[in-house]
RNA sequence: GGGAUCGUAGUUCAGUUUGGUUAGAACGCCGGCCUGUCACGCCGGAGGUCGCGAGUUCGAGUCUCGUCGAUCCCGCCA
């Protein structure tokens, strides 16, 4: 740079700048070379300033820029101009004014990019991750970063005006039962012994409280190795809070100041507080899923009771071994092709529906092949329940009440898409809240937790521990946006008799309970302050935020689907001696 | 572990249904011309292991099998 020094962006200058001598650097984002006068789009991270190399005004430096190509990087000094006549660009901030340049230094030169960084468009993921670097140059990448930065400043200002500390955890920690797959690390100094990356650091936030720091934030990595979707990585980054001498309320309440504040910085969306709320149970009811989009109807109707004993067989099968019957009035979809049904037969099919009947409400007649098997009594109580018009097409979901959940509540959200009635722009949140305690695993055969084994059931179910645990109800609560949970978190257990029963409840017997968590048990029975706390889904929240459809946009280095970063080739393979040091020994092949 | 889509010039794609001459277009790149453009314009040129490997065939970008990679989904993700 010589003894040039910057003295603006990209993006700073204006009329009231004119005919001041400045100076910028930048990349080339584009030449516009006409033999005679040459602009050149000088582009930063804010963004994009016009350059112009006149002949007249100075030989050698016009001759200079001949040169230049794209993405070399430049600094220009030289005087502000105002545009002349209507050669204003009213796409740029910057559009009224341009730089005239008396002196260029070329700071770097540049291969020819991959791929065009000067539009919008689209090119395979396999190139931009190789080649992020350059992909993050280009403003509708980089802008995502930008938001998320704000984000995540908003949410530490926030927290830290309210007597949070930010601490720091672990994160060479040890494997834990139950959960997602462990990353592992092996250790070099205890021979056969493992670390392992944190799922969340949950169990160290709790052990915070313990020590007295009454409010904790943390924005962290937790690493869970998983296969991956377009909204899930295997490392993420989480806003997770824990506060002591709290109930749900004082949470929930410090919560949603929070996520108001973060919508109101980054994208001056003001929230109606407080966010609505609805139970678990109530979200499985109508919607089949404890997230639900809650934007649009397309409820679930439960005809389990009306069709009870009808003469469909099938239905009356799965009645009869404690299954359910529920369906979806499409409304006003009763012109759906035989093509259409049979698609959506086929999407019900990927979440375990093993067909799926319909009727078409016609003017003068239900039309369906299964219409002949119901009385009269039955279309008429079916009708009311789903307040059925002509023009209507009801889908029906048959099976154990999991399944009839699973399929009518994606075939729900599937419909919706279909038929384009989800309002854009708008942030629909409500909390789910009273989960369950556990849920069964029918291929375990034993209750899991839903939330995990250190969420305190309600005071007053306590006996229930024992007597009936999947009736117990939990503190524990999920912010949803959307459709998609982005929050979730409970009030804990406090007490080691609690937290012992709860042990039990899921299998772990006392020397399990022990070996695993013994150090959690022990200092339960120090004085832990009674508390509780959430996280937060960083990197789908900031997805959402910025009109995102994969976690990848959002991610600076984000992975592949099989789980590898193309720019630097991790995983990738190590010597013998690393792993001889380790106590590792290969059972595979090497090159 | 399973299902689906995709892979052709640097990039985005056409060509694959129905195998048949020298695999095309646009953008980009290189060279020339051009003093007010902003996706500058005009003229010319270079650029291809049709992801990779087998097979069928007189002949494969095109058909078959395998394999690699990217994406989406199911399972999985307390």
């Amino acid at each position: 740079m010589g003894t040039l020094r910057r003295t603006h962006n990209c993006n700073d200058l204006g009329l009231e700048n004119l005919s001041q001598e400045v100076t910028l650097m930048g990349w080339v984002l584009r030449r516009r070379d006409h033999g005679g006068v040459i602009f050149i789009d000088l582009r930063d991270r804010w963004g994009i300033t016009q350059i112009v190399f006149n002949p007249e005004i100075n030989k050698d430096v016009h001759a200079k820029a001949h040169q230049l190509r794209n993405e070399w990087v430049v600094a220009v000094r030289g005087k502000v101009e105002r545009r002349p006549g209507d050669m204003e660009n009213k796409k740029l901030k910057t559009g009224c004014i341009e730089i005239l340049v008396d002196e260029l230094r070329i700071l770097n030169t540049s291969e020819t990019p991959p791929f065009p960084l000067d539009e919008d468009s689209d090119f395979s993921d396999n190139l931009r991750l190789q080649y992020r670097y350059l992909d993050l140059r280009r403003p509708e990448v980089a802008k995502n970063l930008i938001l998320r930065h704000q984000a995540l400043q908003t949410v530490r200002t926030y927290l830290n005006n309210r007597e949070f500390l930010e601490i720091e955890t672990p994160m060479l920690t040890r494997s834990t039962p139950e959960g997602a797959r462990d990353y592992l690390v092996p250790s070099r100094v205890s021979a056969g012994k493992f670390f392992a990356l944190p799922q969340s650091p949950q169990l160290f936030k709790q052990i915070l409280m313990m020590s007295g720091m009454d409010r904790y934030y943390q924005i962290v990595k937790c690493f869970r190795d998983e296969d991956l979707r377009a909204d899930r990585q295997p490392e993420f980054t989480q806003i997770d809070m824990e506060l002591s001498f709290v109930t749900q309320e004082d949470i929930i309440t410090i919560v949603e100041g929070m996520i108001a504040a973060l919508f109101k910085a980054t994208v001056n969306v003001d929230l109606n507080l407080p966010i609505k709320r609805m139970t678990y149970d109530e979200s499985m009811l109508r919607f089949g899923t404890d997230r639900p989009d809650t934007r649009f109807g397309l409820e679930l109707v439960d005809l389990t009771e009306i069709l009870s004993g009808c003469g469909f067989k099938v239905f009356n099968t799965i009645i009869e071994k404690e299954g359910a019957v529920k369906a979806i009035n499409a409304k006003g979809c009763a012109n759906f092709s035989r093509k259409d049904l049979d698609d959506l037969t086929e999407y019900a099919g990927r979440f375990g529906a093993r067909g799926m009947a319909w009727i078409k409400i016609k003017d003068d007649e239900w039309q369906s092949p299964i219409t002949k098997f119901f009385s009269d009594e039955e279309i008429t109580a079916m009708g009311k329940a789903l307040d059925a018009q002509p023009g209507d097409l009801i889908l029906f979901g048959a099976d154990k009440i999991s399944t009839v959940h699973q399929v009518l509540g994606e075939l729900r959200l599937e419909l919706a898409r279909r038929l384009d009635i989800i309002e854009q722009d708008t942030y629909d949140f409500l909390w789910i809240t009273d989960f369950p305690m556990f849920e069964y695993d029918d291929d375990a055969k034993r209750f899991s937790a839903v939330h995990h084994p250190f969420t305190a059931p309600f005071d007053d179910q306590l006996d229930m521990l024992e007597s009936d645990p999947g009736a117990v109800k939990s503190q524990a609560y999920d912010l949803v946006l959307n459709g998609n949970e982005i929050g979730g978190g409970s009030i804990r257990i406090h007490n080691p008799a609690v937290q012992e029963k709860v042990f039990k409840a899921l299998g772990i017997d006392d020397e399990e309970a022990q070996e695993k968590f013994g150090f959690l048990l022990k200092a339960l029975t120090y004085g832990a302050p009674p508390h509780g706390g959430i996280a937060f889904g960083v990197d789908r929240l900031i997805m959402l935020l910025s009109g995102s459809t994969s976690i990848r946009e959002v991610i600076a280095f984000p992975k592949t689907q099989k789980a590898t970063c193309l720019l630097t080739e991790a995983p990738a393979p190590v010597n013998r001696k690393q792993l001889t040091e380790l106590h590792l020994r290969p059972d595979w092949k090497e090159d």
